[in-house]
RNA sequence: GAGCCUGUAGCGUAGUCUGGAUAACGCGGCAGCCUUCUAAGCUGUAGAUCGGGGGUUCAAAUCCCUCCAGGCUCACCA
């Protein structure tokens, strides 16, 4: 926010370019060492002088304007120090001005289309599909908050033999029953049940491979039974959407309806020689480093990636992004790259704004997570065990006394300490998941930054009277506590951005706490309503006021919503 | 065989892109703090040869090489 300024002062000094400067300015590793340090290594060749001595003589001359108070050589290091009552001035009021608006990017022209969590509807979602949707979602609310339009979009892999597995099982043992549970788990019942009568029985397997078939020829009995059975799949996805706090889709792609397609465009892209015919007569590219390709089967069907061009086309022509994220599982990085460098072949423009947001899977104690064993951990059983946990923590503690508040909260909390812990690993890194330890509601948590912005709010509600914050003494807000909390809120914007650049929610799960950390420090060392004068006072209201204001900002944009007490 | 990802206190992670000051945080240990705005909180303390080994550099968790361990992937599965 303020190095803009150092670099001035230091572009008068000595010769080196703006944007050299300002990519070596570094925050000191200790508060007591200055704001900002300038590290004079850089100079020492040139000037064929020791770091020390630079900096030495680079305190001499510098005189502190502006926002910079002080400068100091310390060893090869020159600091600068903010001044404080000014920093917090520019902040705060900044803050204020702008509300929930801090932080945000004018709005811009520009599409974001975002990709998750394309489920199969032969079973329920689990963890993994929990994990894609928390990063999905948090994705698309950064950019949305930064001024793009944002178009949530999903695709649903219905059909094939994995459908046709759980079909073939309820028309054998299902006796036309209708869903007597959730409904995706009434079908996902089934795809188990085949699965372990196949196993003594390979015949099963012909039979749902005949079933595919007939599938395909546009059966109506089988057509029938497989819209049955995926409508009902869908209507438990939707569920647990909503229960997850997802926003509504822009638009559903479906399997079904494109899977045939594709073939067109391959078959321009051999005429116009980009790709290949070997000798069984299908179509191939030879993408170098990333191998071979087969792009069309000898017969001349499509295999998936050719309905995956299909589909990023027609994703260009449904929204004319200006960005395509995928947020799918890192099993598939391969297969994006090959993806994204065929459309590039094809001369799509399109194809260098397409990105694979690929994350980590998710193990079990005892290993891999397979859900044709059953052996997985089901997103709805996770979320509903989080709400009562939370539910129990709420009454524990017993502040919340109104019956539907005390179930509302603890969906919040549930769900927001999952979403938190989801989303606090880089999302490029595999992790254990263990039921019984992975999620608590203390430390580094959600619930921890949802609860002290309860604290905060509380402080806000009992002033009650209305502060006029035009008349604010800036200098009173001194304390290492209050100042650090300021600094951290100043660098919102930033930090937001960085997260967007690099699609990594998990810096604003750290941003967040770090924040409420030091508010929590604020709040246990210096007293607000209490304080020993008005002026003071009121200075902190302000403070309180604009930390709300940004820990809430954060907690949407990491999908999480807050709760009035808990 | 090749490519990509991962390896940081007992455990879980951030920091690696863009090299800089005593390697940061949470959990768990240990020692404290509720007559004062909600203790889902706060303070202090112990705990790390940053997977091993080389190299580059004034300076390496960070860059390069190599080895080890785990995961994922490599043309008609999705």
């Amino acid at each position: 926010m303020f190095e803009d300024e150092i670099v001035k002062i230091l572009k008068n000094e000595i010769k080196v370019d703006a944007e050299k400067i300002r990519s070596v300015l570094e925050v000191p590793p200790d508060p007591e060492l200055g704001d900002i340090a300038f590290p004079c290594f850089i100079l020492s060749k040139e000037l064929k002088k020791n770091p020390n001595q630079i900096a030495k003589e680079l305190e001499q001359e510098i005189k502190p304007t502006g926002v910079i108070e002080r400068v100091q050589a310390c060893g090869p290091y020159l600091n600068f120090y903010f001044n404080n009552k000014k920093i917090s001035e520019v902040i705060l009021k900044e803050v204020l001005k702008k509300k929930e608006e801090y932080g945000k990017g004018k709005k811009n022209n520009k599409v974001v289309v975002v990709e998750f969590p394309a489920p199969n509807t032969n079973k329920p979602l689990h963890l993994g599909h929990l994990r894609n949707m928390a990063l999905g979602e948090s994705v698309s609310r950064i950019y949305e908050f930064l001024g793009y339009t944002v178009k949530r979009v999903n695709l649903y892999n219905d059909r094939g033999i994995h459908i046709c597995k759980s079909m073939l099982a309820y028309k054998k043992w299902g006796n036309n029953k209708k869903p007597n549970k959730k409904p995706d788990h009434f079908v996902g019942d089934y795809y188990v049940l085949f699965a372990r009568k196949a196993k003594n029985n390979p015949k099963l397997l012909e039979e749902a491979q005949e079933l595919l078939r007939k599938w395909e020829k546009g059966d109506n009995k089988v057509r029938a039974l497989w819209k049955k059975m995926n409508n009902w799949a869908y209507k438990g996805f939707n569920e647990t959407f909503k229960k997850f706090g997802l926003k509504k889709y822009d638009k559903n792609y479906y399997e079904s309806k494109i899977y045939t397609k594709g073939k067109k465009i391959i078959l321009e892209g051999l005429k116009r020689g980009l790709f290949e015919k070997d000798e069984t007569g299908a179509v191939i590219v030879d993408l170098d480093k990333l191998g071979k390709k087969i792009l069309l089967r000898s017969d001349g069907t499509s295999v998936y990636i050719t309905q995956d061009i299909y589909l990023a086309k027609k994703k260009f022509d449904d929204f004319k992004f200006d960005k395509s994220i995928y947020v799918v599982g890192n099993e598939q990085i391969h297969h994006f790259k090959v993806l994204f460098k065929v459309l590039d072949l094809l001369g799509f423009k399109f194809a260098k704004n397409c990105y694979h947001l690929s994350y980590g899977m998710i193990e079990l104690p005892e290993g891999k997570m397979k859900s044709r064993e059953g052996k997985v951990v089901d997103a709805d059983d996770l979320i509903d065990k989080m709400i009562e946990l939370a539910e129990k923590e709420i009454r524990k503690r017993g502040v919340i006394k109104d019956e539907e508040e005390i179930k509302s909260a603890s969906e919040r909390i549930g769900v927001g300490a999952l979403k938190y812990y989801l989303l606090s690993y880089s999302a490029s890194k595999n992790f254990v998941f263990n039921p019984e330890k992975s999620i608590s509601f203390e430390g580094e948590t959600g619930p921890y930054l949802m609860y002290s912005l309860v604290r905060a709010k509380k402080i806000i509600k009992k002033s009650k009277k209305r502060i006029d914050y035009k008349n604010i003494d800036f200098k009173l807000l001194n304390s290492k506590e209050e100042v650090s909390l300021i600094k951290k809120l100043g660098e919102f914007p930033e930090i937001v951005e960085k997260a967007s650049k690099t699609y990594s929610p998990h810096i604003l799960c750290e941003y967040g706490f770090n924040i409420a950390n030091l508010f929590n420090s604020f709040y246990e060392n210096k007293p607000v309503l209490n304080a020993s004068d008005e002026n003071t006072k009121n200075a902190r209201l302000m403070l309180v006021t604009t930390y709300i204001y940004v820990l809430t900002s954060c907690l949407t944009l990491l999908g999480i919503k807050t709760v009035k007490e808990m």
